[in-house]
RNA sequence: GUCCCCAUCGUCUAGCCCGGUCUAGGACAACGGCCUUUCGAGCCGUCAACACGGGUUCAAAUCCCGUUGGGGACGCCA
């Protein structure tokens, strides 16, 4: 059964970049009826926040990629919290230094740090000399007399590994170029390398999809599973994204967090099918699609090798499909949600109605809702061109006649708009932009928006003409 | 510097493995038109790409070599 894991270090917000990862291997568990696993690797004390882990399990939440074992839900191979992995570290590490396939280096970091700009300088290869490898007990009794401290590396064998990646193929490297690393830091906590590797393999994980920026790792991983016992995984690199300038996404230009596009009412589904056709393409050339068909249609075999730069335009296009796939009942539910409003308000359906298709993301409700939730005009405060037309004579004789009209209208079926129009025309002798203007600019302070038959119920008959009061009132002044 | 990966419209991509069907397809954007009281949406259309140079071949976006460009790794970060 294939079983994979998405594996983030807490030390940030989890960002688009994450985001995909953790996408394509749910995507993949979910096509293979696998299973998907939540690894917290927080080795790095000092950089790794619980508020950050607990932040990121939230976002996965909402983006809708569940996981089958993790630090929450638990699972037969946990903990799954590196963490509190401590001692099945410790154990594997001693095995690989009592065989001999570890061994203490007392190089400092500062030390090390030198010999590294010195190669850089050089031109060499700024990697690890191996010099602790070879230490007499003699001289081991020595560093640790001087009160030096110890981290344990990896003695990598010479030679060449090679697998075959499922996104790249074939690759090949030379060992000889891979100095010997450090598994356990003198700290005592495991390093990346080290902590992955056993806990991939005790967690039984068959295929690992992971960024390409690991890809150079991966001959280090390799020869760690053959150290520690285990099987390899199968790996798959997935190509990075990059900003919208085509730039990289780096941490430095604060790669988008998931939260700020969840903030800013971008729908879930959309931005899970925009990530997933970022390095990913589906067999046919539909290109909306819900979890459920990107489920289905999922294959490593579609993946990219190529970078792919973000672009928000296409996003909130995707955005917009998904939000007009939405029934109203259903949106209205989602931006009740969204700004915390009471779900069962009764003219949100109605407002969420009239407005869908002018939505991009749920945020773009907004200037919408005010329209209905607005007490006061306030035409002194809106835009000028706006207020110049309500002082209009023209527009003044319009809105005389629209309250006219909305007054002697109504009854049980409320505001009819098109009753009230075809009257307004008759009475102005007006037609098109010159009558429906000024009665937008009354009703809404905008001189653009949503359909006037469709806000005009919306507000009622009372609103309506308190709102042309105003807005006559405002005209006077 | 060394090693590894990548290279099709501005952007995401199909095609490349198994050369001819590719005068390179789709989508976003841009631009134009239609519709519309307006914006948007929708519909229709236009512009737009095989990084470069060598091979191989009757034929190359597709295979091979090189160049250039971009990215990654070489950390007691992950």
């Amino acid at each position: 059964m294939v079983r994979v894991r998405f594996a983030p270090s807490p030390t940030g917000y989890l960002h688009l970049g994450n985001a995909r990862t953790a996408l394509f291997n749910w995507l993949f568990a979910r096509h293979e009826k696998g299973a998907f696993i939540l690894r917290i690797e927080d080795t790095d004390a000092a950089r790794s926040g619980e508020e950050y882990a607990a932040a990121m399990t939230e976002d996965l939440k909402w983006l809708g990629l569940n996981w089958d074992e993790g630090p929450d839900v638990g699972g037969s191979v946990g903990p799954y919290r590196q963490s509190e992995r401590t001692p099945i570290y410790r154990k594997y590490a001693d095995a690989l230094l009592s065989r001999g396939l570890a061994y203490p280096c007392y190089c400092t970091p500062q030390e090390l740090e030198g010999r590294r700009q010195e190669a850089l300088a050089k031109g060499l290869p700024p990697r690890y000399d191996n010099r602790c490898r070879d230490l007499s007990e003699k001289d081991r009794r020595r560093f640790q007399d001087e009160g030096r401290s110890s981290s344990l590396r990896f003695k990598v064998r010479s030679g060449t590994v090679s697998f075959r990646d499922l996104v790249r193929g074939e690759v090949q490297f030379d060992l000889g170029l891979v100095g010997d690393f450090v598994i356990v830091k003198s700290e005592g906590t495991p390093t990346f390398h080290f902590a992955v590797c056993v806990d991939d393999g005790l967690m039984g994980i068959t295929h690992v999809v992971r960024g390409e920026d690991h890809l150079s790792n991966t001959p280090r991983h390799i020869v760690l599973f053959e150290a520690l016992g285990f099987k390899a995984p199968e790996f798959a690199h997935l190509s990075m994204i990059g900003g919208e300038g085509g730039g990289l996404l780096s941490k430095r230009d604060e790669a988008p967090s998931v939260r700020s596009y969840r903030a800013r009412g971008i729908l879930a589904e959309a931005l899970v099918n925009y990530l997933a056709l970022l390095g990913w393409s589906p067999k046919d050339n539909r290109e909306i699609l819900t979890g459920q068909d990107l489920v289905s249609q999922f294959s490593l075999a579609g993946l990219t090798k190529s970078r792919a730069a973000l672009d928000h335009k296409k996003l909130e296009y995707v955005s917009g499909q998904h939000i007009r796939a939405l029934e109203p009942q259903g949106l209205a539910r989602r931006i009740a949600a969204h700004y915390r409003l009471n779900p069962d308000t009764p003219w949100l359906v109605e407002l969420v109605r009239a407005v869908k298709d002018h939505l991009v993301t749920l945020t773009d409700v907004e200037p919408y809702l005010k329209i209905v939730q607005r007490e006061t005009m306030d035409f002194g405060s809106c835009a000028r061109e706006t207020q110049e037309l309500i002082r209009r004579e023209e527009a003044r004789k319009v809105l005389e006649a629209f309250k006219t009209s909305v007054a002697r209208s109504g009854g049980p079926g409320g505001v009819d708009f098109h009753s009230i129009r075809q009257d307004l025309a008759q009475s102005t002798g007006l037609n098109g932009k010159a009558l429906l203007l000024p009665v937008r600019a009354a009703l809404t302070r905008e001189s653009s928006g949503p359909e006037l038959n469709l806000i005009v119920p919306l507000l009622g008959k009372e609103r309506i003409l308190k709102r042309v009061e105003e807005a006559l009132q405002f005209g006077k002044s």
